[in-house]
DNA sequence: CCGCATCCGGGGCGATACTG
DNA sequence: CAGTATCGCCCCGGATGCGG
């Protein structure tokens, strides 16, 4: 039965006349943005999919932001041929928003110093800075691949002098890093040294000159 | 006496080890980055020419917002010789969310094209979609100042192509513009026919030539 | 199993009063 | 002027239920 009295109160807003304002009356409340993160790197996704990707959300929290960006026009329900449910994806005018994500990420560099050990941790977050902070010194060369393999694979491919990454798995990659995501992080960013990495619990395949390829694309600090 | 029950609890934190998560865990909560906003534009703020900026805060919350603010090292409090009270300012790394605002403001263009009769609004506010939305055609020419005089004074002026603002009031102004802001920010973007301002209440005193050497820095779709 | 809806306890938030 | 104190309310978090 369809709840009439469920009008769910589209937050509250600041009632401003300004950008900023009207922009976190629309994004603004807690987890409306990790949930865009989700689709924007993992793709469309059952709410399952999202429900993990998002450790910590609680399940009816999830089901009102869904319907509060549906109401936006950030993302829309669909039901896609390959799954028999219905999945939910971004529109373009939620696509938009990648640029904020960006900001915010590259902002946040510091503090992905260290790892807390009550951080929870997905393989597929770490598209995000490494797309941001990592680059290839010799775009000329021909294309590598290196897999980040752990409960997740993801693949990191060079391309055009910038990095993509992708859903696993990759075919016949130059190099694969496994291990606890910190240090995958400061291996590839060049803060931490491959042998310092590997007695630290990495653990590493390939050559590692390919490492040598990649480069922090800007100053990030500790 | 000092209340030693008030921990100030720092917001409940994602617990995500993702940067997009640590960055909301600082500045995620409600009325933080309108805070850094009033001190990116305004400039080192009192405590009540932050309550003024911030129609609607409540006095305890930004009280707390304050101090959570300065505990994360964004801004921090300082006497200057001018006034005899504490002034709040951002510090550098506080600084560097221009950028995360200027994503955000960015994104909320056609969320700016209507205003509510419920919104409040302060004339500073207008130096951030200003910057971001509007260049100058001709920038080998010589600088103009058009002025939007209303509760306060905000100077407009032109800077190597781009746009500059700065608190009132101007020296021989090119031109001057009153009214709501809406009218004046869809006159300076060239949403709104000046005469079809004019009529709904804007008022312009100067030379309307100089509006034509204005022109919309990107795509503003409303 | 998937996609929610419902219920409930706690705390963040909002409005106001008050004080040095 | 610059906050602190207090008090409701409602958002949030966690658990559970339940139809498809």
């Amino acid at each position: 039965m369809v709840n009439a009295a469920s009008i769910l109160m589209p937050m509250r807003s600041y009632a401003q006349y300004c950008g900023l304002a009207k922009a976190l009356d629309v994004v603004g409340d807690r987890w409306t943005l990790l949930i865009v993160r989700e689709l924007l790197i993992a793709g469309p996704c059952r709410y399952t999919d999202l429900l993990n990707g998002l450790p910590g959300i609680a399940t009816n929290l999830l089901s009102d932001r869904l319907t509060q960006l549906e109401a936006a026009g950030l993302i829309r329900q669909a039901v896609a041929p390959p799954v028999a449910t219905t999945l939910y994806r971004l529109t373009p005018r939620g696509e938009e928003l990648r640029e904020v994500i960006r900001a915010l990420g590259r902002w946040a560099g510091p503090l992905l110093g260290q790892r807390l050990r009550s951080d929870t941790f997905r393989g597929h977050w770490l598209a995000l800075p490494l797309e941001l902070y990592l680059a290839d010194r010799t775009p000329q060369r021909a294309p590598i691949a290196i897999v980040r393999s752990g409960g997740e694979i993801l693949v990191l491919e060079t391309n055009l002098g910038g990095i993509r990454t992708r859903p696993g798995p990759a075919d016949r990659p130059d190099a694969v890093l496994s291990g606890p995501p910190e240090l995958v992080l400061g291996v590839l960013l060049g803060r931490i040294d491959l042998a310092a990495g590997r007695s630290r619990g990495l653990q590493f395949e390939g050559d590692p000159k390919v490492l040598g390829r990649l480069r922090p694309a800007r100053e990030v600090k500790t």
